[in-house]
DNA sequence: GTTAGGG
DNA sequence: CCCTAAC
């Protein structure tokens, strides 16, 4: 995967323990704890990889680790300069937030990287400019000026305006702040960030104000949110970065000057100046407060979708499973509901079908939730049932409630008297002659007991039809195969519901028993004729 | 997870 | 169609 991703593997004569020694330049390391550099993990390069491909996605992903960040030195085979890398910027300030927002939380000012490690990281950076051209040489002693030479420590003295700053300023100001240089570009952001340095603290007012001796001094009075958690305005800057990135069709010089021209103001995305820019800044709030989970209502949209996509996916395939599939894709949905039966359906905007709402949920529900539900008590031997399992029932029926929205509950789920006076659900959807001619079909081809693969190849699109269901109704199909033919004299009219089956298709039935019978004869057969009653048919494979 | 068989 | 044992 990272081998088409644009940045090259680590070396493969580096063992991952092995310390930066030699002029070997690892293109991925990671900061130990300590401070030592080791070189990535393969897992870690997988994760900045995903990160260097696509700008808008994964930032998150290092937020929330906060532990492994990728620094990326290229070497001078690709002829690019460190600042050309996509994402450098990005993984610097990743670093310099991981270093400088946790310190006022966990309530040291002490880096996470003691010099030892910066030591060891201008040593590596400077074995990776061995081989460099003089230009990018000085590209890179910019970039990590912040360990060659000091900042200048006048600029954070006295009373500062930050306002008044330009973005130099401000750059050589954040860098006398945090010891090291920055990239970005956005004025309110490096304000922001110099006076939470400062005043070690996040709690940065919104408007104007000058900082003096580490505390921050407010101009103009609208200040009212001190005491208040700083999570919480925090919280809102992160509606207003998602809001601003669903709009930004405005040009970024426009949102440049706006962005300066509000210079007091908490208008911390100024769009797309740069991507890694307004990345970073949002990447800093997620690592102060992250972003909230998706709703519930959103998991459910999602499922929705994933459900639809699913739906597809089982009707198309049947389209090209063998001969059958076309018959099945144009069945229209009265003949998933026969006998005037009503099932909840819906209609599946890809294939265009009428897809049974029942197919959402899951089929079979334990006797003894249903029972948990209805509020049947138990018997003391019969109550094995735990607070979960009482539970249970409850989402299940949430569930169906959901998908089933209006009658669903009135035909194909029917409630059923158990013996033990309670009432189980019972679902009923009666075998269409489609459904029957299919599952003899698929008993001819693949043979009486592979349920499964005859559930799987040609009942893909009946995802209501279970292999078990299958195997039951040809267990019925061979009963009624090997019954004498029905008459209609006797015939309880109530039975006339569903349409017997043609006496071709029984005698299908019996020709693939019988044949089946003769493949493996100590099975079925034999016991079914046994409890047959009257057999009338031909036992020539069984004799 | 699948199948067979009783209910 | 449900349930469960057996595999």
């Amino acid at each position: 995967m990272f081998e088409d991703g644009g940045i090259g593997k680590i070396s493969p004569s580096t063992s991952p323990t092995k310390q930066i020694s030699d002029p070997v330049v690892y293109k991925l390391v990671r900061v130990e704890g300590d401070g030592r550099l080791v070189p990535a993990t393969d897992d870690e390069i997988m994760e900045v990889v995903d990160l260097l491909k696509d700008d808008t996605n994964g930032m998150h992903i290092v937020a929330e680790s906060g532990q492994a960040m990728g620094i990326s030195i290229e070497d001078s085979s690709s002829g690019k300069s460190l600042s050309e890398l996509s994402g450098f910027s990005k993984f610097e300030d990743v670093y310099a937030d991981a270093e400088n927002v946790e310190a006022p939380i966990q309530g040291t000012a002490a880096p996470v990287a003691p010099s030892l490690g910066i030591d060891q990281m201008k040593q590596s950076v400077e074995a990776a400019e061995c081989a460099k051209s003089p230009d990018q040489i000085r590209e890179s002693e910019s970039m990590c000026a912040a360990t060659s030479s000091l900042p200048d420590f006048s600029k954070v003295k006295g009373e500062i305006c930050l306002d008044n700053l330009s973005i130099r300023e401000l750059h050589e100001t954040f860098r006398a702040t945090f010891g090291r240089v920055t990239t970005a570009k956005d004025k309110t952001w490096l304000k922001r960030r110099i006076a939470m340095g400062l005043t070690n603290s996040c709690d940065i007012p919104s408007t104007s104000f000058v900082i003096k001796d580490n505390q921050i001094l407010k101009l103009s009075e609208e200040e009212n949110s001190n005491n208040l958690d700083c999570a919480v305005a925090i919280d809102q800057d992160v509606v207003a970065i998602n809001d601003q990135h669903t709009d930004s069709d405005t040009s970024q010089k426009k949102q440049l000057e706006d962005c300066q021209i509000i210079s007091g103001k908490r208008l911390r995305n100024c769009g797309p100046i740069e991507d890694s820019q307004s990345e970073v800044v949002s990447q800093e709030q997620n690592s102060v407060k992250r972003l909230r989970k998706p709703t519930k209502r959103y998991i459910e949209e999602v499922s929705e979708v994933e459900h639809q996509e699913r739906t597809g996916r089982s009707v198309i395939p049947a389209k090209s499973c063998g001969g059958d599939g076309p018959k099945s894709a144009a069945r229209p949905a009265k003949n998933v509901s026969p006998n005037s039966r009503t099932y909840v359906t819906r209609l599946d905007s890809l294939a265009g079908l009428w897809v049974p709402c029942v197919s959402r949920v899951r089929r079979s529900r334990p006797r003894k939730d249903i029972m948990a539900l209805v509020g049947i008590e138990f018997t003391e031997k019969d109550n094995q049932c735990t607070a979960i399992d009482r539970v249970e029932p409850e989402q299940n029926l949430e569930v169906k409630h959901g998908d089933s929205s209006d009658d669903a509950s009135k035909d194909n789920i029917v409630t059923v008297p158990t013996a033990k006076g309670g009432i189980r659900r019972k679902h009923h959807r009666a075998w269409t002659l489609a459904e029957v001619m299919r599952l003899v079909e698929g008993v001819s081809k693949y043979g009486a007991g592979r349920w499964s693969e005859i559930k799987r190849l040609a009942f893909a699109s009946y995802s209501y039809r279970t292999s078990v269901d299958l195997k039951d109704k040809w267990r019925n199909l061979l009963k009624a195969s090997f019954a004498p033919a029905p008459t209609d004299k006797g015939m309880n009219p109530r039975k006339h519901l569903s349409a017997p089956i043609p006496t071709q298709i029984l005698l299908r039935v019996r020709e693939l028993a019988e044949l089946h019978a003769q493949a493996s004869p100590n099975l079925s057969t034999s016991k079914l004729v046994g409890c047959g009653g009257s057999v009338n048919g031909t036992r020539s494979g069984y004799l």
